[in-house]
RNA sequence: GGGGAGAUUCCGGAGCGGCCAAACGGGCCAGACUGUAAAUCUGGUGGCUCAGCCUUCGGCGGUUCGAAUCCGCCUCUCCCCA
C-alpha cells in the first residue's frame, strides 16, 4: 500500500478544522475522510445539535458557528439536528434541572429564531436541518430498549458531570441517562462523518462514535471547541448575563467586547472568533494590549455588523472615553401624565425609569453621579418643567438619556 | 411510613422582645485609579411629600405598652431512618 500523496488541500482543510480546537479524535481519521471526501467528491456530514430551548445565540455559540462556516467553505456539508426530542430531558451537562417539555410551537418559533441568528453566521440554504424527533417519536419500546442494552451504567456514570452529582448526593434521574445515547443515536441515523460541540459535549459526542460501530457505521470524527467565558470568568450564558447576543447593536457590542474580553483571554478569542491570521494575532499581543482589544471588538462587530457599523461603532466608543458625551443617545419622552407640568427632578428621573425610584434618585444625586446636561446636579428635588426640553441626563460618566 | 431541621431584605447568611429597614459576605450601582478591562480602594443598595414618616423578616391569628424575635394553626422546603 503506498501511502498517500501529500496534497497541499487537506492539509490545508486539517488547519481550518484545527484552528482553536480542543479535542479532535482522531486526527489520522479525519485527514483519511478528507482524503476519501477529495477522492470520491463527497463532501462531508458535519453534524452539530442544537438545543431548541433556548434559541437567543451569543458568541459563545459563534465559536462553533464560525467553525462550521469555515467548514462548508471548504465545500462540506453541515447537518444541524433539532434536538426536540432530547430536550424533553434536558442536557446533564452542567448542574440543570429537569427542562419542562415545550410545546410543538414553541420548538417551532425556537427554531426559526435560532435559523436567523445562526443564519448571520451559517449559510443556512445549504444546511441540512433535522429534528431528532424524527427517528425517536417512531420508536417502539423495543427499539429504546435495544438503545439502552447498547450502553452499561458504569460508562454512562463516568461522564464528570454524573460523577460529580453522585458524590454531592445530587439525583440523577434515569431518563438522563439516555440523553448521551439519544445523541449518539442521531449520529447513527444522520451518518455523520464528523460531530462538533463544545468541550462539555466530548463524552456526549463519543457515544455517537461507540453507537455507529455498533451498527456498522464508520465512526464518526470528534472535535471540539473551548466555551468562551464572560466579563465574570464564568462560562458565557444569557442566564448568567454575561453573554454578548449575536443580535445586539454594533455600538452594544464593540463596548461589551472592549470591556469583557480579559487580557489573558485575547490571543484565544482572535483565534475562535475572528479570521485574523495567527502571526497577526502575536504581533498583536506583542503590542499595546487595549489596541488589541479595540481591533478585536472591531473584527467581530464588523463580521456580524458590517465594516461600516463597526468603524462608527468604534467612533461612539472612542467619543464616550474621551468623556465627550454620547452622539446617539436613548431618547424618552416626557411622561405624558405631566404634559406641560413641572415636577421635581427625582420624580421625572423615577416616572422615567432612569432611576428605580426616587429614593434612588436621591442617593444617586448624593453621591453626585447625576448630570444635566453636563452640569453636577446638588439638588434632588429641583424643578424641571416641560418647557426647558431637551436635555440630557447622564447618571454615569458613560450612561445618558435624552429627555424630549 | 417514622424521625429531625428550617422558611429573614436580589442571593447566601446573622439576628438577648425594645438601640432592627435588620450584622457580615456575594451580587449590583456609583466614585477613585486605569486601558470605559482586570485587580484594588471608597460610598451606596425597601419606599415616600426624606433631619421625619410608611411598609418589610413564608401565611393567618394571638400574647405584649412594644415581636423578625414568644404562642397556635396553616403552607412550603430540606435532611436522616424505613
Amino acid at each position: 500500500m503506498t501511502p498517500a500523496p501529500p496534497d497541499p488541500r487537506v492539509a490545508e482543510a486539517l488547519a481550518v478544522f484545527r484552528r482553536g480546537a480542543v479535542d479532535l479524535i482522531e486526527p489520522s481519521e479525519l485527514e483519511a475522510r478528507l482524503v476519501a471526501s477529495r477522492d470520491a467528491r463527497r463532501p462531508l456530514r458535519v453534524k452539530f445539535g442544537m438545543d431548541p430551548t433556548s434559541p437567543d445565540l451569543h458568541l459563545g455559540h459563534a465559536v462553533q458557528l464560525l467553525k462550521l462556516r469555515a467548514i462548508q467553505e471548504l465545500g462540506h456539508r453541515i447537518v444541524l439536528i433539532v434536538g426536540d426530542a432530547t430536550a424533553m430531558i434536558g442536557d446533564p451537562s452542567g448542574r440543570n434541572k429537569l427542562r419542562p417539555p415545550l410545546s410543538r410551537a414553541a420548538i417551532d418559533a425556537n427554531l426559526a429564531t435560532y435559523v436567523e441568528q445562526a443564519g448571520r453566521v451559517l449559510d443556512m440554504s445549504s444546511t441540512e436541518v433535522r429534528r431528532n424527533s424524527e427517528w425517536f417519536d417512531r420508536m417502539r419500546f423495543e427499539d429504546v430498549l435495544k438503545l439502552l442494552g447498547r450502553a452499561t451504567v458504569a460508562r454512562m456514570l463516568e461522564r464528570d458531570t454524573f460523577e460529580k452529582r453522585m458524590a454531592e448526593g445530587e439525583p440523577i434521574g434515569v431518563h438522563e441517562l439516555l440523553y448521551p445515547l439519544m445523541q449518539g443515536w442521531d449520529s447513527v441515523m444522520v451518518e455523520a462523518d464528523l460531530e462538533l460541540g463544545g468541550t462539555d459535549q466530548l463524552f456526549n459526542l463519543l457515544r455517537g462514535r461507540d453507537l455507529q460501530v455498533q451498527e456498522g457505521q464508520a465512526p464518526q470524527v470528534c472535535f471540539t471547541m473551548p466555551l468562551v467565558n464572560g466579563a465574570d470568568g464564568r462560562k458565557m450564558s444569557k442566564s448568567y448575563g454575561n453573554a454578548i447576543g449575536l443580535t445586539e447593536p454594533p455600538f452594544e457590542m464593540f463596548q461589551k467586547l472592549v470591556r469583557t474580553v480579559p487580557d489573558t483571554a485575547l490571543a484565544d478569542w482572535f483565534t475562535l472568533l475572528t479570521q485574523v491570521p495567527e502571526g497577526e494575532v502575536r504581533a498583536l499581543l506583542a503590542g499595546d494590549h487595549r489596541a488589541a482589544a479595540l481591533r478585536l471588538a472591531g473584527e467581530i462587530t464588523g463580521f456580524f455588523h458590517g465594516a461600516q457599523a463597526a468603524r462608527e461603532a468604534r467612533e461612539e466608543y472612542e467619543r464616550r472615553a474621551r468623556g465627550a458625551g454620547p452622539g446617539d443617545v436613548e431618547e424618552r419622552p416626557w411622561p405624558p401624565e405631566f404634559a406641560g407640568q413641572s415636577m421635581p427632578l427625582a420624580n421625572l428621573l423615577a416616572a422615567l425609569g432612569i432611576v428605580s425610584s426616587t429614593s434612588d434618585a436621591r442617593r444617586r444625586v448624593q453621591a453626585k453621579s447625576i448630570r444635566l446636561d453636563g452640569a453636577v446636579v446638588e439638588d434632588a428635588l429641583i424643578p424641571v418643567s416641560q418647557a426647558r426640553l431637551p436635555m440630557v441626563v447622564a447618571t454615569s460618566k458613560t450612561k445618558f438619556v435624552r429627555i424630549v
